[in-house]
DNA sequence: CTGAATCCGATCAGATACTG
DNA sequence: CAGTATCTGATCGGATTCAG
């Protein structure tokens, strides 16, 4: 089955304010595991396409193309037990599977967006700083070897 | 050396706009390679850290505990690479590495600052839902079996 | 102290085949 | 159509060792 995360577990309790240690640290956080599930390769994608619009598993597959139909899947597993998305079976033949996006899969979206925002935004400063990075890293490699 | 990213990439223009099938789709995408970065298990806690203030390698070591030695160094050297991060070494005996946050590092900060709020925020609804979803998923289990 | 390099087990994810 | 199950190569990451 490849369950990604067991079930009984202490979820630790925040204190409300911002406290960096609190909200890693320990496997058992519940918010490592939130953040890991958000940080997953297919689930913000899955997500931004389901905030337009219902879709079926294989509009799904088509639209994300790359993603295989085990990804898509248990991906979409993941994100239905955290409540962030809908999953509606039509009990007709062929089978008709419906996903959505639930309203607090709609909330998650806008903080994914704001992310999205953000790399669009410093793409170009990131690609120099790589390239710099790179120049800089063989120059030392050539050193190194002595030319 | 287990780079991370090649470097010759095209990195797909954006038009501006908010359109899905932008910011992912293909691995040649730079906001696909940002995006992977943030989701990184340790990139998120050590931005937090640094974003308190300057901290040594061991520091950093010591304050996350659970990170190998290995990932550590992986991880701060993506980041650095990303234009993060800031490394400096100080050429004494024994000796002396000292990591910051860059101003674009500062700014992400930000936008990570507001998804672990989401996380926090909505931890309680997140997890009655995975309980739900357990009880939903083991009732029909043992429908399936036969009881 | 701050790493880099290597080894190697564990996990991930694609391909394939099968099912209601 | 919408999956599940299995096999397997690829990748990840911890432990260990060595070095400036």
């Amino acid at each position: 089955m490849e369950d990604g995360t067991s079930k009984a577990q202490s979820y630790c309790e925040g204190t409300g304010d911002y406290d960096v240690r609190q909200w890693d640290q320990r496997e058992d956080c519940e918010v490592r595991q939130i953040l890991d599930r958000v940080a997953d390769k297919w689930s913000l994608l899955v997500i931004a396409l389901l905030d337009r619009r219902t879709m079926r598993f294989s509009e799904l597959r088509r639209e994300i193309d790359g993603v295989s139909q085990r990804m898509l899947t248990v991906t979409l597993r993941h994100l239905e037990r955290d409540g962030l998305i809908r999953r509606t079976v039509y009990p007709v033949v062929p089978p008709r599977v419906e996903y959505t996006l639930t309203p607090l899969g709609e909330t998650l979206h806008e903080v994914i967006k704001s992310l999205v925002d953000w790399t669009e935004a410093h793409q170009q400063e990131i690609a120099r700083a790589r390239s710099e990075y790179d120049a800089r890293t063989e120059a030392e490699q050539r050193i190194a070897v002595g030319s």
